[in-house]
RNA sequence: GCCAGCGUAGCUCAGGGGUAGAGCAGCGGUUUCGUAAACCGCCGGUCGUAGGUUCGAAUCCUAUCGCUGGCUCCA
């Protein structure tokens, strides 16, 4: 179908609907058809602009709409507000959608000359198709659509790209111009206020702004510098997770960055997952590669003694950073690099552990997203890709085994077909941040794959070998990935254990910097990572920069505070949290950061 | 990798065939101040890189590297 929405024809008037009496689920469908129908304008708009164009697909998307086309010549940025004063007429001019029902012998005739639509009309099951005219524009199309182009009130072109036909790199590439439509121009305004809070808080700008990492030409696209910020937080996720882990029957274990070609040859990574492998290098007539995943190292440790059923579970975790090769237009940010670490571990067990551990790391996860404020994630069951190894019966059996304790634990989630990883399938959990943006988040794949390639077993009760089964998981991901996720779901002013700099000390004039020194010696004993703005300039300016750094507590110290031997404490938000003592101030920030508060405000007020 | 756009000072940006500019940052000075930017001065760029067109290129053309928005892909 060149349109699909999922809902019914309204022939109603749009007139009256009422938008106080709407349902969200009528809203929401409401909604598609008015942007599918948006679709359809700007193809008219696009067809009485140019001359011989070809058209693609026009579907609503989330919070709006796109349509592919072939067009004479490339669209530049300047063609979009001229297609838009066109669609603007078109609505003005209120012209009724009409739909008819027709064979796909008269469906091709109309469009002669549209091989997409073509295309689309000969896959189509039923003999008959349907379209839908507005004006001089005709589409095929399943419709719904509202009943005049008069019904679009609030929309904007926002931006053009490529884009393969059917998403397939190997078809031509179309141009696609996306825009945005909601019911009114205040919820278009409000939308636009969103975007505008998302930009401001994107981790490539505040990464910069904070000072937290960069990413150098002369190094290299996809590969990160981590300023001390940076790795200050960095450090602390880290040490969190190393505890955490070791608290929960992990071992902690480091392996080598490079190995043997024949290594990843026999792992079936040469064969399956060559796209994303740096070349080999060559080292004494031997060749190496950069390691793209932890698992290896993991398994010959594990090899390394001939094990017991009753050793089992073993669990090897490692902050292990690896290398793969991504295309350039892909990568973006901390979010998508070319090399990084994981939160990597690997569990050997029996197979009639495997249930339990995959429970126990989904235990795990939640804890994690919890500690880091997300509250909100969807889980996904990830099933065999076209490109596998191994038989099928252990696809089976262990895509099984992940659904079992998916049912098990009750929890909700849904199926990504083929999006499996090669050895193995996975259930992956996407987290919300505080905008509603999606991240990859936790993710855990059973594998036999891998055991059987490199003969990995334990001796059972029976005195028999038996084959050992491997569960690849992480729970933050990658730390870069991680990282500009927590940068984005905080806008950079994170929580007091995150903080790169908990707390700045600001004298008010030269005079009190000594007793600034002292404030600074005795937080700072208390293990809070704390500074004194000594420079003499003003207090509003250093309180304007640490307030611009995030700085979750600004300590200011004058000559009240001198006599008083207190200390005047200011929050991120502006407010003034009064005198106290500096003990009082320093357990109460120790209290903040031990807890991993996820506001500041919560261990100084409520105290 | 593909399509489109963009690369000017550390950052944010102006300039668009006649030889480079602002604010912030940095540096030097003055100011010593009570909850988001004191004042004065100075330094700073072979305009991403390499070719080409031109009397003359930051400006036009080509190639290349990188970035941005998408497509594809993903920890």
């Amino acid at each position: 179908m060149s349109c699909s929405s999922p809902c019914c024809d309204s022939k109603s008037n749009s007139n009256q609907r009422g938008k106080l009496k709407m349902k969200p689920e009528e809203k929401n469908e409401y909604l598609g058809k008015m942007r599918h129908s948006a679709a359809h304008i700007l193809a008219q708009a696009v067809q009485s602009l140019f001359s011989g164009v070809k058209f693609g697909i026009g579907p609503a998307i989330e919070n709006g709409f796109y349509y592919d086309f072939e067009l004479p010549r490339p669209l530049t940025p300047e063609d979009l507000p001229v297609i838009e004063a066109k669609m603007r007429e078109i609505i003005h001019d209120g012209q009724p959608f009409t739909k008819e029902e027709l064979s796909k012998e008269e469906a091709r005739h109309i469009f002669a000359g549209q091989p997409f639509k073509l295309e689309l009309i000969t896959e189509l099951p039923d003999k008959m198709v349907t379209i839908y005219r507005q004006g001089t524009f005709t589409d095929l199309c399943r419709g719904p659509h509202v009943a005049s182009t008069g019904d679009i009130k609030a929309f904007s072109l926002t931006h053009i790209a490529g884009a393969y036909w059917r998403g397939d790199e190997k078809n031509p590439m179309l141009q696609r111009v996306y825009g945005i439509a909601f019911e009114t121009k205040d919820e278009l305004q409000s939308h636009l206020a969103l975007e505008a809070e998302a930009a401001k808080r994107n981790h490539r700008k505040l990464g910069r702004e904070l000072d937290l990492f960069s990413i150098h030409d002369e190094i290299g696209p996809g590969l990160i510098c981590w300023h001390p910020k940076g790795s200050i937080i960095r450090q602390v996720v880290e040490d969190f997770w190393k505890a955490e882990h070791i608290k929960r029957g992990y071992s902690i274990v480091y392996t080598p960055h490079i190995a043997k070609l024949d290594l990843w040859k026999t792992s079936g990574h040469w064969d399956f997952y060559r796209e994303y492998l740096y070349p080999p290098m060559k080292v004494e007539g031997q060749q190496y590669m950069l390691k793209p995943m932890n698992c290896l190292g993991h398994i010959l440790i594990f090899k390394s003694q001939t094990r017991s059923y009753r050793h089992l579970p073993l669990r090897y975790a490692e902050l292990g950073t690896v290398y793969r090769y991504e295309r350039s237009g892909a990568l973006y940010g901390l979010a998508r690099v070319r090399g990084f670490t994981q939160d990597d571990a690997h569990i050997f067990c029996r197979p009639d552990q495997i249930e339990g551990e995959v429970a126990e790391v989904l235990n795990l996860a939640q804890f994690m997203m919890h500690t880091f404020g997300f509250h909100d994630y969807d889980v996904f069951l990830s099933t065999r890709p076209e490109k596998y190894a191994g038989s099928l019966e252990m696809w089976e059996e262990s895509t099984a085994s992940l659904r079992n304790v998916l049912e098990q634990l009750n929890m909700d989630y849904k199926i990504d077909p083929g999006e499996g990883v090669f050895y193995g399938p996975k259930i992956d959990i996407k987290l919300k941040d505080a905008l509603g943006h999606t991240w990859q988040g936790p993710t855990i794949q059973v594998d036999f794959n891998l055991p059987l390639r490199f003969n990995v077993c334990y001796i059972g009760e029976d005195g028999q070998e038996h084959s050992a089964t491997m569960i690849h998981r992480t729970v933050l991901g990658s730390m870069e990935r991680f990282l500009a996720c927590l940068i984005e779901h905080y806008g950079g002013a994170f929580p007091v254990w995150l903080s790169p700099i908990q707390a700045m000390v600001i004298p008010i004039a030269d005079r009190h910097v000594d007793y600034a020194r002292e404030v600074e010696n005795e937080l700072s004993q208390g293990g809070i990572r704390v500074q004194v703005d000594d420079r003499s300039e003003r207090m509003n300016l250093k309180i304007r920069e640490a307030q611009v750094e995030k700085v979750p507590y600004m300590l200011i110290v004058g000559d009240k505070e001198v006599a008083s031997h207190g200390i005047s404490v200011r929050l991120l938000n502006g407010k003034d949290a009064g005198l106290e003592s500096i003990q009082s101030v320093k357990d109460r920030i120790k209290i903040a950061i031990e807890a991993k508060s996820q506001v500041a405000l919560e261990a100084v007020n409520n105290s």
